[in-house]
RNA sequence: GUGGGAAUAGCUCAACUGGCAGAGCACCGGACUGUGGCUCCGACGGUUGCGGGUUCGAUUCCCGUUUCCCACCCCA
């Protein structure tokens, strides 16, 4: 049998209505912030991810799905039977040479801000001024699979971005997008939510802070657990992670980011902190908060569910000023999410079941020549938004009961032979027994109501 | 990538120190030919993840492998 491969999934009714659910509530929160949607291209240039999410972090050297694409005479990797393929390479020779020009290293997205900052860039979008973006689909990485961490997983993301003229570098944009994700929570039901705020200065900040959390470590690095002594040369923030007991009173001894904020980057902090407080959304302040990824700046965040086990956090981001030129792109800040929408559906509380439509009538033909009467009476009640359901002309009639019964329609509707003589059906509401006659004329208004 | 646990019917799970692979639910049929849910009866359902080994005999013990789960690493 085939499967689904290692860290895939198919995603099965009910489980579906919940991430319709989940989409709708998305599409109706981000748009009454006047966010767009953008759907980039679910493969990019390996060069986007290397540069714009960073070379040394994980995601990039180790856990992205990369591989060589060679033009259009082949299709890279992909399986293509020998003798066809040599054939192709006989005839082909000649232009071997300038296929082989063309290779170029493509990857399935680990993440999507990267894309969206790209055609951002390649579409001139800063000519619109402030662009409020959003996204929901699939992404890529190659990890151990886990509980609620899968290699093909989907996100929720947002991006606001815009030339600085246009206010897109403004603590009112962070506190804006902070605050939609507290209403979009609610909105979703999750409770029990915590908003983890911190900045993680300028890119200068950063550098000045390294360098004294680099200096700070030697002496006692020597005392630390084995991770942390890696970290401390491959990303020296990640120290901050450490969850080894014996670790942190020397954690506790180490700089903070905090201390090593500029002027610009503290007003623009505080400023996040006040507007969040006046529109009432709750944070707490942590600065050990760090970002994996190399371009984030100043405003970094996390939303962490405690129903989640390890993998607690449910959505994180940050601003990210200097990405877009990083790219080769124009100057322009932005601030984001991602949202791991397999880990969101977990923890929503409703059932799936309790988010499906049911059916409003289950059509039941009864006898020869019925499915024909049937299909014409399912396209009228369709037409007036029903959802309808229907058996078939040699069902008995307890068989179209127990399958309206177990699709959970609202109403049974019969229709044999009498019914279409008379042209005046039998109605049956099935959860109360109550049968009526209908004719067909008002049965659509009859099954609303 | 590292460490640990698990895998038996569509689903949830049993099967004692190695001895005929089972139950509940679901599904299908019947009791009941145009009236469901409840009840009763019956039927169907398996390469015990896969491959090897030990044994008269393996779901059970051993080795390998795959997948899932838990914890790391890291991250959404």
């Amino acid at each position: 049998m085939i499967k689904a491969v290692r860290g895939t999934r198919d995603l099965l009714p009910p489980e579906t209505a919940l991430w319709n659910f989940v989409e709708s509530a998305v599409r109706d929160v981000f748009r009454a912030y006047n966010f767009q949607e953008i759907r980039t291209p679910i493969f990019e240039a390996t060069e986007l991810f290397a540069r714009g999410v960073g070379e040394e972090t994980d995601i990039v050297s180790k856990e992205m799905f990369t591989w060589n694409d060679r033009g259009p005479l082949d299709s890279g990797d992909a399986f293509i039977p020998g003798p066809t393929f040599d054939r192709v390479r006989e005839h082909a020779s000649a232009k071997e040479e300038e296929s082989r020009r063309r290779v170029q290293s493509l990857t399935l997205r680990p993440e999507n801000t990267a894309g969206v900052v790209r055609a951002y860039i390649q579409h001139d979008l800063e000519k619109r001024g402030l662009n409020k973006l959003f996204y929901i689909g699939p992404q890529f990485r190659r990890e151990r699979p886990q509980k609620g961490r899968y290699r093909q997983f989907f996100q929720i993301g947002a991006e606001v971005i815009g030339p600085p003229s246009a206010g897109s570098e403004s603590p009112a944009r962070d506190a804006e997008v902070l605050e939609m994700l507290a209403t979009l929570l609610d909105r979703l039901g999750i409770t029990g939510w915590t908003l983890e705020l911190n900045s993680v200065g300028s890119a200068a900040d950063r550098a000045r802070f390294n360098a004294a959390l680099r200096a700070s470590l030697v002496p006692v690095l020597g005392q630390m657990c084995s991770d942390c002594q890696r970290r401390a040369v491959t990303n020296p923030l990640r120290v901050f992670d450490c969850k080894v007991p014996a670790d942190q009173p020397l954690i506790e001894t180490l700089p903070r980011i905090s201390q090593f904020l500029d002027n610009d980057s503290l007003r623009h902090f505080e400023a996040v902190q006040e507007i969040l407080t006046k529109v009432g959304v709750p944070f707490t302040l942590n600065d050990r908060l760090v970002r994996g990824l190399d371009y984030y700046t100043r405003t970094a965040f996390e939303f962490t569910h405690g129903a989640l086990g390890a993998q607690n956090a449910i959505l994180g981001g940050g601003r990210y000023d200097g990405l877009s030129e990083a790219l080769g792109g124009p100057p322009a800040p932005g601030i984001g999410f991602a949202i791991g929408e397999d880990r969101l559906v977990m923890s929503l509380q409703e059932s799936a079941e309790s988010v499906m439509k049911k059916p409003n009538v289950y059509i039941a033909p009864l006898g020869a020549g019925m499915n024909a009467e049937t299909a014409r009476l399912a396209r009228e009640l369709r037409r007036h938004d029903l959802i309808v359901d229907l058996g078939d002309e040699n069902f008995r009639l307890k068989k179209s009961f127990e399958a309206a019964t177990k699709a959970g329609a609202k109403y049974i509707l019969i229709v044999g032979e009498n019914e279409v003589k008379a042209d005046v059906f039998s109605l049956k509401n099935l959860a109360t027994g109550e049968q009526v006659s209908v004719p067909r004329a008002e049965l659509a208004k009859k099954i609303q109501a």
